[in-house]
DNA sequence: TTAATTCACTTGCAAATTGCAAGCTATCTG
DNA sequence: CAGATAGCTTGCAATTTGCAAGTGAATTAA
């Protein structure tokens, strides 16, 4: 995650360039979705640790806020910030690239999973 | 690199999640750069057993497609299909994250990199 | 015509990252 | 007080990455 490069798109992937980050930014911003558990059951699965690491370093690059749950102090909220709603169009353009490119699934053996996500 | 899922964004990211795929084909698209050596001199240092792994990958993908160079025997000439070229909406609003969040860098420090990439 | 150089890799190996399963601690619920 | 639950942490094997060196065919230079 080193930060002295000079292309714009570079740097963009110095944070985004893995696998997990996006699906977990996916998750809070279209998904709403804002607790641990909340994250790890996106079908995509991700492990525990993998998603502990992903929340911490988001939280580093100024991605996600954390905060306890007023409702619930053994749970935490992540949010998601300016800088990562901004993401949005990022988020856009590769969701509509793979609709095009990449839905040669079998929605028919599926017709549970029809949603977005 | 599996292609079992509903959402499109984990579609696309299954190909383009990682480091340097999208590195390459800024470098195929925007860059016009066609010769393994030539992607091999951007400054983000790619390794040449990464790089030829990715140069794989992404024609397994048909995102690049590669030829003899008619006036050169021993070079190889890679090109951006359709579907690499349908990238540039993700490419450029990357880049647009990338410039307003992650531009803290020391243009200062070296002027003679004053281009995008 | 031979020698050096270039191009596009390949190989070996160490280091880092990922993925799976299990465990752990604090909070909450019955 | 006895589970259950939320959010992790730990251990470890497997995969991926990164660096350096080497390879073979094509080309250019002497």
């Amino acid at each position: 995650m080193k930060r002295k490069n000079c292309c714009p798109i570079a740097q963009a992937l110095g944070v985004l360039g893995d696998k997990w980050s996006l699906i977990v930014l996916r998750d809070v911003i279209f998904g709403k979705k804002r607790h641990f558990n909340d994250l790890l059951a996106s079908p995509e699965k991700i492990s525990t640790n993998i998603l502990a690491n992903r929340l911490k370093t988001l939280q580093e690059e100024s991605l996600l806020c954390c905060c306890v749950d007023p409702e619930n102090r053994r749970s935490k909220i992540y949010t998601p910030t300016e800088k990562a709603q901004d993401l949005v169009p990022v988020l856009v353009e590769l969701y509509k690239w793979g609709e095009k490119y990449n839905d040669k699934v079998d929605r028919v053996d599926n017709p549970s999973q029809a949603g977005p996500f």
